[in-house]
DNA sequence: ATGGTTCATATTGTCAACAAAATTCGGGAT
DNA sequence: ATCCCGAATTTTGTTGACAATATGAACCAT
């Protein structure tokens, strides 16, 4: 995982590198702090980060590249919108990606360590269905989704995820899953576990594209407001 | 050494932008002319290029983007280097991908001019693979799946194909497609051609993924002097 | 008011100089 | 010879100044 010094954090021990200022401005991006179309002004941005602009600059190609922001020429970084369309346009690419990796992780002969973890994940999200603790869920979630993608053991699939997966975390969700979905949800999620327990390939990568897939249907059709 | 810069592809008389400098070193390593494991010297660039250190500096960061060069601390940029095992994790990836967007352009209702575009594409590698026109054919199968993605209509499958498919640029292939490889790679063209015109997006799918898997394993194959 | 023009300001784009770090090279001891 | 150490050189990191461009305000004519 991550290493080293780093200090996240407001404060800073060692100098920043431009990869830890794109991080800064990254969770300014997606704790809402800087809106969607809002122009990223470089001078204001080496005030609160106490960093030179061309550090800025670099860390703006960063995110460029992350698709967290767009550059204009001569007009600077605008945080990047994205449209229901968009978001749906990413959520075809992450059904098949992600059921790629539920299938990678079928094949491969996982550890005693990680069967363990998966299940432990699932027995946790079940728990968190009874008790209807959405908030946990959608922690618990994540975390699930993670761990396939880190048994399927491809970086490249991991990192392309990764890319269509940010703009998710942008929305203003009031409550992530209602009772409802949250069931279904959890419904998909035992199906996964179990073809990736029993290394079935196939299965897996069927459930796990029906799971995101319905994961979709859902982004479809929340409100407006949602989106911003 | 090359010759002068200026007028790069969408070329205005303009001064180059970092853009256009990650688009000339980007050439430069799928040419070779960069090999793979090099170390990019800022000003071995400025005196080839005539920009500035900063430029080639927001150029880096581009193409690290793009996974084409890896920027380590203090060291510089490195040109990436892609193992067989690497090709073939991207090329996992790569099958899903173009999948989805055959699913997407038999989904959608194709033009006309698009409709012939695909059957004119189509007839063109036949005539190719007939005349065993190695080359012709290897230009055509480009365009022919770039054009899929083109009517995919989905711009986030299109960006993730072009950062899977941009390694496979450097390798060195002799002549790219052997008769007997050809004729296997223009068999599942068909399949896929007809599938989508038909408007059949599981068909086309299931086509393209065996279409693009046939490909990986060829790549499997390769001797190891390819790879550089 | 409305629309357009000019000028002042704010912001980005670029470069060149300097500082810090890494690499290379040579010398000396074993 | 081989290894290690340290200076000289190369290369990257960072800063600040200046130029080019865009933005916004004030002003004028209708």
């Amino acid at each position: 995982m991550l290493a080293e010094d780093e200090e996240i954090g407001s404060g800073q021990g060692r100098t920043a590198t431009p990869a830890d200022v794109a991080e800064q401005i990254k969770s300014g991006i997606v704790s809402g702090r800087f809106a969607p179309g809002q122009r990223l002004i470089e001078s204001d941005l080496t005030g609160d980060l106490k960093v030179g602009r061309s550090k800025i600059r670099e860390a703006f190609r960063i995110l460029a590249g992350e698709g967290l922001i767009e550059i204009v020429a001569n007009r600077g970084a605008l945080v990047r919108r994205h449209s229901r369309e968009d978001l749906l346009s990413m959520g075809r690419a992450r059904e098949v990606l992600e059921g790629l990796a539920a299938r990678m992780a079928a094949e491969t002969p996982l550890s005693d360590d990680q069967r363990g973890r998966l299940r432990d994940l699932q027995a946790r999200m079940d728990a968190a269905e009874e008790a209807n603790e959405i908030r946990t869920y959608d922690t618990l979630n994540q975390a699930y989704h993670r761990a396939i993608v880190e048994f399927a053991g491809n970086p490249y699939v991991a990192e392309l995820i990764e890319k269509v997966r940010v703009p998710l975390l942008g929305l203003r969700l009031p409550n992530g899953f209602s009772a409802a979905t949250l069931e279904q949800s959890n419904e998909g999620h035992r199906f996964i576990t179990h073809a990736i327990l029993a290394g079935a390939p196939e299965a897996a990568e069927a459930a796990m594209r029906a799971h995101v897939r319905s994961g979709n249907a859902t982004t479809a059709s929340l409100p407006d407001e949602v989106f911003r």
